[in-house]
DNA sequence: GCTTGACTTAAAGTTAAGTTGAAGTTGTAG
DNA sequence: CTACAACTTCAACTTAACTTTAAGTCAAGC
């Protein structure tokens, strides 16, 4: 048997990605990964899946959700086994979304050296308080937005001014 | 009555910081806020109120969770109405943190460039793979540690190495 | 052939940060 | 005085990303 057939049960895959065998088997329901079946119904995940678990990981470390990278993951060829440029061609995906997401950082890193001490903290003109980035919607369960809350046409004083 | 002392309702309070009652509710519960209550039991905020719940919505902006916002709130006096320097000692602590935050990603950045296209994807050794910073890890359901997995001293190759 | 560790599925539990709903109470405009 | 909007509490639900547990099956060494 060569090296490129060679397949791990779900507990070497697992050690060898350092993950649990609970989250592979989560991945496979999400169909962020698969496998073949032994004649006793036994996963086994080829070699290449290794690759494919800790891009997986790595894009989590990125912030990216199971769901993004799943989606990110669609764009592999499911004919043949990824090559390095297609791995590179994600990574270059992935590298853009960082970059806004570093710049969206900075963008408030500036504001909060003023906004809190100031008064401005409104959410009709507050940079900081209106960050809606996902960062900090993610994962969090529930956070719906409320709308109709205030009209700007409306001449009046923005309800939203802290003192 | 002077505008210092002046109260309102759970529905006020609720409507000039764009959140929901629910909210509100729910900070008390988890003691970042607190309210005085009628004789018939209906809570009132007083307005410097309104100033500590925009700035608990401009700190998950930045990402942090609500026990990080009541830490650091905790450091506010509690016997007398934050001044203008008490909430720039806060933005000046969550600004090293974002900054600290910032050079992580860009971290991050730099290593995707080149690790996702790379064979190295490993926990042994790989930065990409092994960032754990608290963005990542955070807000999305217990995600334990696994420990013991490889051990150095053994001359054993590096069994999270992919391919 | 048996024991034991690794595997199987399915359902229920976990955390954060709230929301939603039920059932009842308060406050205020008319 | 009465409607009715706004308030009260408490319990159950939501999402993401898994983990844990139960009850049973497979595989490999002795």
């Amino acid at each position: 048997m060569t090296a490129v057939d060679r397949y791990l049960t779900i507990g070497e895959a697992a050690q060898r990605c350092g993950i649990a065998t609970s989250a592979l088997r989560f991945y496979e329901t999400r169909g962020l990964i698969s496998s073949v079946r032994t004649e006793g119904n036994q996963r086994r995940y080829h070699i290449s899946m290794l690759r494919r678990i800790s891009v997986i990981r790595a894009a989590q470390n990125l912030g990216l959700t199971l769901e993004e990278i799943a989606s990110a993951l669609a764009s592999l060829p499911d004919n043949r086994t990824p090559t390095k440029r297609d791995w590179e061609r994600l990574s270059t995906r992935w590298s853009k979304q960082l970059d806004e997401r570093i710049a969206q950082l900075q963008k408030l890193r500036t504001n909060l050296a003023t906004c809190i001490g100031c008064g401005c903290l409104s959410m009709k003109s507050c940079a900081l308080y209106n960050a809606n980035d996902h960062i900090a919607s993610r994962g969090n369960g529930p956070r719906y937005l409320i709308e109709d809350l205030y009209d700007p046409e409306s001449g009046e004083e923005d309800p939203t001014q802290v003192n």
